[in-house]
DNA sequence: TAGCGTCAGAATTTCGAAATAATTCATATT
DNA sequence: AATATGAATTATTTCGAAATTCTGACGCTA
């Protein structure tokens, strides 16, 4: 067999938590496993304060696999960290909810553009693989919201890995953990599944059909619709721009500023 | 004044090092900017270990800084860290850095097209300094590689930042960085400034004039080649694809490979 | 000779305490 | 009353040593 250059791309494989550090039954990793969720599910909201005493003791650790936790965060960007004044969780802004949401469209757009014109079939047995547990965790009662997640993550990832692209994948993994994030935030769950399922059919098939247009349209729609619902119910929710802004709720121009968006 | 989203996108400004991480002379942070140097110039080249003693020694810290340094830089993708095996440069292979290329155009081509529709006239003020130090910078006698390169990455950063999206910016950086490295690994700097320059100060003039078309051609030329040189002085030095890869330099379809490579 | 288990040496990971910096709050001053 | 000052307190950062895990070599067995 021939090398090819794709042939040399490492295959680190859709979901990678972080760019190369593999897992091990490292009292650091546990710990960064478990408040990375508690981070991306809401349950630390934003402005939290990560004092050395609490986390040690919420998680039963001692200080230096807790540095190396709260690092690692920091780093992906779920943390904020400054000097000498320890780390605290992100705050959150309508304003970069927005910017999230054009990155995760340029990219995610970029990655199932190259799927669609060169996934393997490899990759669409991952695909169809990932629906149907999706389907099977939607007919389930949602006993767990971050194991719901886990599934819609990974059937999301499986279209976009298609790519062959690592850094692309692992781009999108990141933006991906913000969007999540904002979402779970500020969007209640009763609302979603049912439109969502649908996008989600219609995503899979026009993949499979190797549709790159519909591909393409059914994304920006798919991902426009959800920073927007996010969007609107921030804004519902009182959350203005800028944690530090001065501007009321009721200067900012909402639902008009959001649909006119351009994402 | 009226609020708008865009006012609302906090300015983390170019080149910020790590998400979030506002630096301080903390022996931590001291040590990550030596070290991410030391990676990215090639002195430690790829596949060193990092030793435990080795880095403490290097860098006069003590464990807990230096765990946190190099922490860091596997979340930067500069090193890669297994359970409990420490740590070690990447390695690097011609698949991953066709990678690199490609993601960087995408990622700058986005950038840069945003820029030239958006840019304030502020931005465009720093594109004017930024390559004014550029022109100085090539002037004077290349005394230490890290002033010219940091000179060079802040020129392009300029013209990235009138993109006005922080992420985006934050993934153009975390690119660069691994462009840079490759680079400096194989290609060296006698060949480089001439057409350099020349390249530079075709963009400048056509970001100037806000003409997209000609902007985003001159970038694809630009980031093509310089991959595509660096691909070559890869092959060209005896780097296979994968570093267990048992294909011989002789097998590799060569320069034939690297001008077909699709960007 | 090849394969397997064991054991010392080396390296990484983790803990607990010391050092250093930030914060608070009471007191004094303008 | 408002602001500035400075100990006392709290929190973060760093060091040094203990605990755990990996590595490589040696000897044993089939």
């Amino acid at each position: 067999m021939r090398a090819s250059v794709e042939d040399t791309i490492p295959n680190w494989g859709p979901g990678l938590r972080s760019m190369r550090t593999t897992p091990a039954n490292t009292l650091s990793t546990e710990a960064y496993d478990q408040l990375r969720a508690d981070v991306v599910s809401g349950r630390l909201p934003p402005g939290t304060k990560l004092t050395t005493k609490g986390v040690k003791e919420r998680y039963g650790i001692g200080g230096s696999p807790m540095r190396e936790a709260l690092t690692r965060l920091a780093a992906d960007g779920l943390l904020e960290t400054e000097g000498q004044k320890g780390f605290t969780v992100v705050s959150a802004s309508i304003g970069e909810l927005a910017d999230i949401g054009r990155v995760r469209m340029q990219l995610e757009l970029q990655a199932l553009s190259q799927a669609v014109k060169r996934g393997s079939v490899e990759w669409e047995v991952s695909v169809v693989s990932q629906f149907h547990r999706l389907q099977h965790a939607l007919e389930a009662p949602l006993t767990d919201g971050d194991e719901w997640e886990q599934t819609h993550r990974a059937f999301h990832f499986a279209l976009l890995s298609g790519c062959a692209s690592p850094w692309l994948m692992h781009f999108c993994d990141r933006i991906y953990d913000q969007t999540e994030r904002y979402r779970r935030l500020y969007t209640s769950y009763e609302r979603i599944p049912a439109k969502l399922m649908h996008s989600h059919k219609a995503l899979l098939n026009a993949v499979l059909a190797r549709d790159l247009e519909k591909t393409l349209a059914l994304t920006r729609d798919h991902i426009a619709y959800a920073t927007r619902q996010t969007l609107a119910d921030m804004l519902a929710a009182g959350v203005t721009g800028d944690p530090a802004a001065e501007t009321s709720i009721a200067e900012l121009p909402g639902l008009g500023l959001i649909l006119s968006l351009k994402l």
